[in-house]
RNA sequence: GGCGCCGUCGCCAAGUGGUAAGGCAGAGGUCUGCAAAACCUCCAUCCCCGGUUCAAAUCCGGGCGGCGCCUCCA
């Protein structure tokens, strides 16, 4: 497949180093707050990433995505909310993992927290190493990396070295520092912080030196294949983590970096938790949109573009999974009948385009356009009669297949079975109302249909019976 | 000030040299106890101005507009 490499800021052929598997790694949030919706339209594209890599392609996957969860703003935050630092992280923990599973998001192989023991020590060898290597300084307790050091620094972000804008937001942290660019490594203990001390001196450790140890640590070494996250962390972050990981290793840090596009809000600003304008996911479920509708409309626009949140657009979103949901359904309920080579055919040709799409960089809205062209095939085949099971059950194969990469029919499926009217007694009811139509009582028949579309389920008569679907 | 991205139908959005995918919304029709769904038909010449080319939404130049990064950031 084909992918975007921010590093030489074109489309490169893609394949894994080693094996056929991609090492890949991804930065996860800062466990301060919950993790917003724009967070996460940066992780649902990466999942699609994921899933492309593995259904697509054809590779074996092994994914580590990281919790930042000492920082300055998770020690202020855990302070002023009187819970030990630990316990107060572990709330944003499991808010991600229900806002991940809400979004039908794969789990990765790893999910290391940078406060476990295993990695602050590799973290403290991997600045032993930068140490060693005579990239370093301390000052007031604290090491820092000094960028001078490292001829190749600022390949990733291209920036100019010389043009730092007078006024900007250099030096934010207060610590002594040769040059403004330098960045700490490992951070004095302040006082009542919490503090480590595995062989650089107490402390704890700065932002970047994480991932990259992590990386190195449950990743098998350098390079990696992938590293991944959203586009504001392209400098410093991934710039650093660079500059720290070859200059500890002496080799390549990661072969592939792909960065996510941010979410916007409609008046166009950059949704952040700082910002004080941030929706999370149960905002959004809370609204009364489904996680599946959410999870559509963030991978429905390419993951390289902004995308700007709409309430009109989430409704878009899930006017469309209707109207796939509704073929599928179609398709389910067709019976008898062999396969039509022009069927198989069409099905087959959706299924070579749908990947091309796919493995051009992720076109995920390309491959949603082949998609729906597929279902007003089918939906006219099957009016037309010329559609029979075997040809459906072919289609919902490649259906299938589209959902693997997109998760998002199956996350429909799974909302159902967890909804509040019981599959049961919504299929009673059915059963009544048909009686009653049996009889020409339109007036109860229609008083089922009623009640249930209070209930938020609606009805649909078809010849081959009555179907329903949750609004 | 430096670096970079983007501007395609009312809305969302593919396409990046060969004559505009798809979704939502809208109009008309078929079907239906009603409703819904579904299907059919209709609905753009690609921000502006120049240039290159047999051919440009796609390449080049110049405008106009929007956004991001330049040490909190997904």
């Amino acid at each position: 497949m084909r992918l975007y490499n921010t590093l030489t800021r074109r489309e490169e052929p893609f394949t894994p180093s080693r094996d056929g598997t991609v090492r890949m790694y991804t930065c996860g949030l800062t466990v301060y707050a919950r993790g917003h919706i724009g967070n996460f339209r940066t992780f649902v594209a990466l999942d699609v990433l994921r899933r492309t890599l593995r259904h697509v392609a054809g590779f074996d996957v092994r994914q580590v995505m990281n919790f930042t969860d000492v920082d300055d703003r998770t020690i202020v935050e855990s302070r002023t909310a009187r819970v030990p630092l630990r316990e107060y992280t572990d709330r944003f923990i499991a808010a991600f993992r229900e806002d991940a599973a809400s979004l039908g998001l794969e789990p990765v192989e790893a999910y290391p927290r940078a406060t476990d023991e295993e990695n602050l020590r590799s973290m403290v060898e991997m600045i032993q190493a930068l140490e060693a290597n005579g990239h370093t300084y301390r000052s007031d307790g604290s090491v820092y990396f000094r960028i001078a050091t490292l001829p190749g620094y600022g390949k990733l972000a291209r920036l100019d070295h010389e043009g730092i804008k007078p006024g900007a937001r250099i030096d934010s942290d207060r610590y002594d520092k040769d040059d403004a660019r330098d960045f700490v490594l490992w951070k004095a203990t302040g006082p009542d912080e919490p503090t480590w001390d595995f062989g650089v001196g107490p402390g704890r450790p700065g932002w970047h030196i994480e991932c990259s140890a992590m990386a190195h640590r449950l990743l098998d070494g350098s390079p990696i294949d992938i590293h991944a996250g959203g586009v504001d962390l392209v400098f410093p972050h991934h710039e650093n983590e660079i500059a720290q990981s070859e200059g500890a290793s002496g080799e390549t840090f990661s072969r592939f970096w792909v960065h996510v596009e941010h979410l916007l809000l409609d008046e166009g600003a950059k949704m952040s938790k700082s910002l004080g304008n941030a929706f999370t996911v149960p905002d959004v479920l809370e609204r009364g949109y489904r996680a599946s509708a959410l999870r559509y409309a963030l991978l429905s626009v390419h993951y390289r573009k902004q995308l700007r949140f709409t309430w009109g657009g989430l409704d878009q979103a899930e006017e469309a999974l209707k109207r796939l949901t509704a073929c599928l359904a179609r398709l389910d309920a067709v019976r008898g009948g062999a396969a039509h080579p022009e069927v198989t055919a069409r099905v087959e040709a959706a299924r070579r385009d749908f990947d091309d799409r796919l493995a051009d960089d992720l076109n995920v809205p390309g491959g949603l356009g082949v998609m729906f062209e597929l279902v007003r095939y089918l939906n006219t085949a099957i009016d037309d009669g010329g559609l029979g099971e075997a040809d459906a059950r072919l289609a919902r194969a490649a259906f299938d297949g589209f959902d693997r990469v997109l998760g998002v029919i199956a996350l429909r499926g799974a909302e159902e079975t967890l909804a509040d009217v019981p599959v049961e007694e919504i299929e009673r009811l059915i059963a009544e109302r048909k009686a009653a139509r049996a009889r020409r009582d339109f007036a109860a028949a229609d008083r089922i249909r009623a009640d249930l579309a209070g209930r938020g389920i609606v009805l649909e008569d078809t010849p081959t019976g009555t179907r329903w679907q949750r609004q």
